[in-house]
DNA sequence: CAGATAAGATTTCGCCTACAACTATTGTCC
DNA sequence: GGACAATAGTTGTAGGCGAAATCTTATCTG
């Protein structure tokens, strides 16, 4: 682990007092105020999922994401590149809510390979009951700050920023 | 777990017919950007770490952190703080440091429950290769997409609305 | 149609992180 | 000065997530 320490460490002692601040760039800055706000907000968001006796921001993602859906339903896959995390991570993720009653897997029939997190009646009840304190939670953070105008640009920066960082290859 | 579910998913069956959708709100879809944006840029700086034989990121963060504090030492609930990762989780962290020989433990004489993360010159010099493949690929993501000017907005609106989401009691 | 290749999803495994309980030190109040 | 609260860190435990291997089904090719 860690190849390169050997190599470098003690051939370029000098290194250590030329660390250039990562926070000297404003493209830095602006990373670091994106990571932590970030974390600020999803850590909102779960402790007011959890002081409300709810279960955790992933199954809200996974319900929200299914709700807005065609028909209620996602294929595994495209679930799976919405929320930004790998397909194995969600199909553990969709058992427990499967196991929990919310969602429930269907097939395709053409395409015997794919399967649909379907939404059950009861997801949709308790998405029903999530979403305002998800919305609460966001209005506090982002509409106190910003107007509806600048809220949307924020979003069509970020947007930029993402589409680079998923297309342009590395 | 889910005690409000029994309670109302066969109570208002109707609600399943009247999700709102959450990417109705400029709000939400800010914060939708905001999320995604940041899974993807994470993303790209771990497979970038990764593929360059590199630490992973919150390696890279801890040893960016201390580097950048004076005397080139954090106690280890600031920089806790810093990452915003609990302090239980950073323990754990800075021992893996330590046994790479990437930092040291220090302890203050004038309050000794405190100890402090102190760099070491293997980890300055580990940061010095880092920081340019962290660089670049943030100069990917921003410089391409966004002028320093816009960069510094983003910066500050974000900053903005970390400070709600911190501050404001829930 | 048989074999090879690709695509979708699941499973196995191990690491990392949060949560809660615990220890040690410092501050406060009577 | 001694009891109690507060602060700083660590540890033990459980669970979630990613990486890679596996399995099944589709599609392509001769």
């Amino acid at each position: 682990m860690i190849r390169r320490m050997s190599e470098q460490a003690t051939a370029t002692p000098s290194a250590a007092n030329a660390v250039e601040r990562s926070g000297a760039t404003p493209h830095g800055d602006a990373w670091g105020a994106l990571s932590r706000t970030h974390a600020a907000v999803t850590q909102r968001l779960q402790e007011a999922l959890a002081q409300a006796d709810f279960p955790p921001l992933p199954w809200y993602e996974v319900l929200a994401a299914v709700a807005d859906a065609p028909d209620q339903r996602m294929r595994m896959g495209d679930l799976a590149e919405a929320l930004v995390i790998t397909r194995g991570g969600l199909t553990k993720l969709v058992d427990r809510l499967v196991k929990a009653g919310l969602i429930e897997r269907t097939f395709c029939e053409t395409d015997r390979r794919v399967s649909y997190a379907t939404l059950l009646p009861a997801g949709a009840d308790l998405l029903a009951e999530m979403r305002p304190v998800i919305t609460d939670e966001l209005a506090l953070a982002f509409s106190a700050n910003l107007s509806d105008r600048q809220a949307d640009e924020l979003r069509e920066t970020l947007d930029r920023v993402r589409g680079t960082a998923c297309g342009t290859g590395g």
